[in-house]
DNA sequence: CGCAACATATGTTTTTTGCATATACTGTCG
DNA sequence: CGACAGTATATGCAAAAAACATATGTTGCG
């Protein structure tokens, strides 16, 4: 079956499906991101203000360079956030438009977030350490 | 069956499994890592001279902020860099001990060191400034 | 009406990481 | 000498994380 709309498709521009992959004779990109990153960027904007879904997925990309995250796990990882007690999500049948899931940061939430600053931290230093070593002897 | 002697436990340290994990009534702990952080660092240990896997076990955790890798997929990864050509391996009967396979880097694995820098160096602006934009408002 | 955009969701596979187990050699202490 | 700790490499399998594919319903507009 062909779709003339495919959201997936919005995912998808020049990525690999690997951190590492061949691009050629010798050749390769590498990319280097911290595991599951999105929790974090997703806990940070709504802590900005609440959101539902969709307006997530346009405004992530700032967080994460640009880079868009599938609209799938999206929601699945709001709805995990939610049993975790760290966002609550309501319909908001207001709003013009398609039902809309709005999700606002819990006060868990907000110490969540802290602690993954915390924890970025701590990982900005060991690759600045590794980046300092690296650059060193060349 | 027991093991006296177990490899494996010298990469436990409460540690848990996941990424984020529940540690009491609302609490969490966090890690925040770059995804596949052990091949760059591999590297950049044996730039630096030749090694073999159980000195790599020993010198990583000095790149990753402490923690043990897990042995297996260490022996495993470096197999695998091996068969992109990323580094060479030599059984060195000379050494005294076990057999041994010692691991020298390649110039395609030095060229993709220096691409794993520039990811990281990447990834490090896209956290800093989350890390900004968290520290702003709070 | 037909179609594009909006919105949420599930199913499945691949990649990455964690954990358990297997095997073998070497040095040493009782 | 022999049990045992330490060194060394390896495989099998499970769980977590990420990517990819598909499904479904609403709304607004030409």
């Amino acid at each position: 079956m062909f779709f003339a709309y495919t959201v997936g498709m919005h995912a998808r521009h020049a990525r690999g499906t690997r951190c590492r992959r061949r691009v050629g004779a010798g050749r390769w990109a590498v990319r280097a991101r911290v595991e599951r990153f999105v929790e974090p960027a997703i806990l940070l904007l709504l802590r900005e203000r609440t959101l539902h879904g969709y307006e997530l997925i346009d405004l992530l990309p700032e967080l994460t360079g640009g880079e868009r995250i599938d609209v799938g796990n999206l929601y699945r990882t709001l709805r995990a956030l939610e049993d975790d007690g760290i966002v609550t999500s309501e319909w908001s049948a207001s709003l013009p438009g398609p039902a809309k899931r709005t999700y606002e940061l819990t006060g868990e939430g907000r110490r969540l977030l802290d602690l993954w600053a915390e924890a970025l931290r701590e990982s900005q230093s060991i690759v600045a350490s590794f980046l300092k070593r690296h650059d060193e002897r060349r």
